[in-house]
Order: structure tokens, then C-alpha cells, then sequence
DNA sequence: AACTTGACGAGGG
DNA sequence: CCCCTCGCCAAGT
């Protein structure tokens, strides 16, 4: 029952179940969100092992929009084509528009000041 | 107990 | 854009 009494993989995945399908968080964002010891390095070795806990696993993807399983046992492709099925589409390049599709939980929505003055 | 290894990210060239 | 370096810290050896 106490938060703190869970592991520090479940509380990773605690935040990847809740994304919801056609969206992504980076593993830079879950680390800011869990804070403490939580960096973007230790966010990405939890996942690793996230496809056999039965956690949406496919929707972290890093701060560039791009797929980054390709050097272990997950080919970035099948990534790219569970995403693709749940609606998002990426460029040639890999890349998809975070801007269109980062999700936020409630209380950590993105600050609408960086979004307006993103002229791209 | 020491050392290595990453599903990362920001910054610089 | 791509490539490199460095900081970060849990887990595995």
C-alpha cells in the first residue's frame, strides 16, 4: 500500500500503464515525473525488461521521437509498427512529431508558454 | 565490494 | 542533421 514500499521498476510501469494507446512519454519525462533517483538512463534499463510485465512498453520512446530498441533484442521496427497500429505515423528519418503525440498525467501537462513560442 | 553496462539526454562541433 | 562526450544510477558479474 505505501508508495514508497514499491519497487523502483513498478512504479515506472505504474506510469507506462496509464499512457494512453496513440500516445508516448520520453524517458526523460518519466525521470522528472518519478524524480529522486529516477534519470532517463536508469528509466530505459527498467524497460528492458518491461514486454514480459505486460506494461504498453512500446509507448516510451526517446526526446527526439525516435525508437532506440534496436540495439538489443527488440528490433526498432516491431516498435515503430505497434505505435503505427495504435495511429502514429513517423518519417522517413523514424521520427515522429512529439509535439502531436507526448502525453502528459494529470498535474504535469506541458507549459503552454514553450509550446506557442515553438515556431518550427 | 568494485567494476561494467546500458530502451537516455543535453550540449558542443 | 550526424557524431561525440559526459553525467547519470540500478543491476548484473
Amino acid at each position: 500500500m505505501n508508495v514508497d514500499e514499491r519497487s523502483y521498476r513498478e512504479r515506472v510501469y505504474e506510469l507506462v500503464l496509464q499512457i494512453p494507446s496513440g500516445r508516448v512519454m520520453t524517458y526523460g519525462q518519466i525521470s522528472l515525473i518519478l524524480g529522486e533517483s529516477y534519470t532517463p538512463r536508469t528509466v530505459g534499463y527498467v524497460m528492458h525488461a518491461a514486454e514480459t510485465e505486460n506494461v504498453p512498453w512500446q509507448r516510451v520512446i526517446n526526446s527526439q521521437g525516435k525508437c532506440s530498441t534496436g540495439r538489443l533484442t527488440i528490433p526498432m521496427k516491431l516498435q515503430q509498427e505497434l505505435l503505427d497500429a495504435e495511429g502514429i505515423i513517423f518519417n522517413e528519418k523514424g521520427r515522429c512529431e512529439l509535439q502531436a503525440y507526448q502525453w502528459f498525467p494529470d498535474g504535469y501537462e506541458q507549459e503552454e508558454d514553450k509550446q506557442t513560442s515553438l515556431f518550427q
